[in-house]
DNA sequence: GAAATTATTCTACATCACGTAAAAATCACA
DNA sequence: TGTGATTTTTACGTGATGTAGAATAATTTC
């Protein structure tokens, strides 16, 4: 339950993005700016869009200010982590597909994985 | 563009198990077999499904033999390592995630690994 | 070869997710 | 308290998916 759409997606790549969280209007004003497919939303579109993110519990609001603002409840980088996970499955051939993935990988990030999985675990 | 509703992963899962084609007839009655979630559906529904799977490319249909025979275009495998690379996609922090990724499997999944990686590049 | 049976294609509908936003309700401050 | 800003409600179009009846086509049977 994790598949977004694609406004949906560039609302949670700003939020990513940003450091600081955003209000519907800083989002707007940033998804009309050249650069990310401009597209010229309503500020209720906008609204929309982070209640339905909201509720996946892909974002959190701070309803004690006024102009609401929003922050990705956890990092890119979690997320797609998440992803791979959920891609990768709880299926019998994870082995398989796991050599056969990082077998089609750079050899610059092959090395890094080799310097990772060689490193003593640190659970 | 890879995603599949339940009724569409049910039968790809049957046909990846598959070693033969199978017919429409026979995907209903394997979904209708206690196992899987079993469900008693219409004939059409499972064809109709099965042209939609063909029509995203994931199967294949012979039309020579009377009672059409379906097939997985890949392997179940296959798909498998697509998902991970669309959701690894192609962001400047693939390496960080990698790096968490694999720092989650097993230590037997990681041993293959490292065997692998280790192994020399044969492309 | 015409009838009966089997299989495939068409057409259709309900539901849900998503993009989109106007209308209505709230809130905050002058 | 009126007005402007903000949020919530409500709503509609589209496309994906589950589901299958009706219509059509191909096979088999007598």
């Amino acid at each position: 339950m994790a598949s977004l759409g694609d406004l949906e997606r560039s609302v949670m790549e700003l939020l990513w993005d940003s450091a600081e969280p955003l209000t519907a209007n800083d989002l707007r004003d940033e998804l009309a700016a050249p650069g990310e497919t401009a597209k010229d939303l309503a500020v209720t579109t906008v609204l929309t869009v982070l209640a339905r993110l909201e509720k996946k519990g892909l974002v959190v609001r701070e309803r004690s200010t006024r102009p609401h603002r929003y922050n990705a409840s956890s990092t890119r980088e979690d997320h797609t982590v998440n992803l791979l996970n959920e891609a990768l499955g709880t299926a019998q051939d994870r082995e398989a597909v796991l050599a056969r993935f990082i077998g089609g990988i750079s050899a610059d990030e092959a090395a890094t994985l080799r310097a990772i999985l060689d490193a003593p675990k640190t659970a």
